[in-house]
DNA sequence: ATAATTAGTTTTATATACGAAACACATTAC
DNA sequence: GTAATGTGTTTCGTATATAAAACTAATTAT
């Protein structure tokens, strides 16, 4: 009982979290490609409960069917009900739907791939993807997350917040360099974010995957707040620097109006 | 007190369940395109629960990501992180990267969409898919649930279950008339399915929907089951029933054993 | 303007979900 | 073979999550 006290280590502050829900939850997390089959006892050391209580969760969770069991075995694995889920939201999101046209346009014209992204967080997640019908293709799949920090798209999705916001979201964050034009301080990233405003776009060479080159540009709604980012990316042999910013860029910010007009932008 | 002993009502059987999760997870369920934004109280209306109860768990969903407070409101909407969940489950699927390039090269070769589909439950859930290069392209994303019993791919799935497991899964499931071809009966299933086991394959011709038609043949693994369904599927105007079976079937089934044989099937 | 309704949040007494221990039955060790 | 460990499941007393009520702070009605 004398670590009943000792509530605060690693668990959410707030008072109110329910056990039960933050535990079926985290259980989903802890399958992945790596693992992805987790018997009751593998579950109760994965999130340090005892074996009953990982008991009943799993239960719930296959009633629900978020799991299942596999064929001739005790084990679980994640049930096709998680996808509803995704989808669903895909769904609810009339961006995705507004945008896609005018990102295929963008992809036939360019012969590259086009993305769409949003920000949760520091994270960027990649909400839509139009693969480029004759060169090298995307390996980023809808559902995507990467450090906002170190991509085009996320660092046009940061520059929606003011320098306090900025510095209280990467408050004890530590950036790592990922390659030589990563940014590695909050100020390093701030500047960076300055010119990308006063620029109108982010030019990303290399900065997150070696021989990868991304331009970003903002799209913004009624609220004239930047509520995605889209972009092209390709090897960095398809376009040279200038050849990305004198051909691409121009067809790039014409195709992020029409979405932000169609959002209801006015410029 | 008295409401205490009519528990069975609607809630399911299993004593073991953590009401918590349960209703957590509907709270998630409760969201959709139609009614993206919820507040407590519309929680709480929505599951039948108090609204201290709504907002604990809408709260400890907040924490974990899987809602988001919408600006400016204290209205909830589905938070980014339900994404991870649905393509974590994608990307531990083998079978979706086995079969991918075998259904991109299908889709070069008829020019039509493929898709690849698993059952859950009376569900087909499509898992894959590839959009025809030159024709009308598909509308079913990945994710997306249709009726097994009134869909190619589906009777495709159906067909792994003994009649027995075929009249358990159905009894008290209403078989509705969706086209004109659609079975109307268990038995009127059963049928259908019997003579797609011999023939190999299920055409479907509106059967789902007017003016579309769908191909479907069986995937199997190293267990000898039926794990997926591969399709084709087109407007009624692109193929005629004859042309789909003698040009677009070959090919079909062709691709289909790659993939079975690519999963461990022995012929 | 004021009252009335509805919203989200906080408190608190009690119904209940939880961990510990026991159980049954595998699988592995020796 | 038997013992030893590991598994999923069940029971049971107690710590705790819950519903009801109280409390604010917004909206809406009048």
């Amino acid at each position: 009982m004398e670590n009943a006290l000792v509530k605060t280590e690693s668990e959410q502050s707030n008072r109110y979290m329910v056990p039960g829900l933050i535990r079926g939850l985290k259980i989903l997390q802890a399958f992945s490609s790596e693992k992805p089959f987790l018997g009751v006892s593998d579950i109760a050391r994965e999130l340090d409960v005892s074996r009953s209580t990982a008991f009943r969760l799993s239960l719930t969770l296959e009633n629900m069917g978020f799991l299942k069991r596999v064929k001739h075995s005790k084990k679980y694995c994640l049930g096709l009900k998680v996808l509803d889920l995704g989808f669903k939201l895909l769904a609810g999101m009339d961006i995705v739907d507004i945008a896609r046209p005018h990102m295929e346009e963008l992809s036939e014209n360019t012969k590259v791939c086009s993305h769409l992204a949003v920000r949760d967080g520091i994270s960027v997640v990649y909400i839509a993807r139009i693969l480029g019908k004759h060169h090298t293709v995307s390996s980023v799949g809808v559902g995507t997350r990467f450090p906002a920090y170190a991509t085009s798209t996320g660092r046009i999705l940061l520059a929606n917040l003011s320098i306090a916001e900025l510095a209280t979201l990467y408050e004890g964050i530590e950036l790592k360099k990922i390659t030589k034009n990563t940014p590695l301080t909050i100020g390093d990233l701030i500047n960076q974010i300055e010119q990308d405003k006063s620029d109108g776009y982010t030019l990303s060479w290399e900065t997150y995957e070696k021989n990868l080159a991304s331009l970003a540009v903002p799209i913004r709604d009624n609220t004239r707040e930047i509520v995605a980012s889209l972009n092209v990316s390709c090897p960095t042999t398809t376009y040279s620097r200038s050849e990305l910013l004198e051909q691409v860029l121009p067809e790039l910010m014409q195709k992020a109006a029409s979405i932000s007009t169609a959002l209801g932008y006015r410029h």
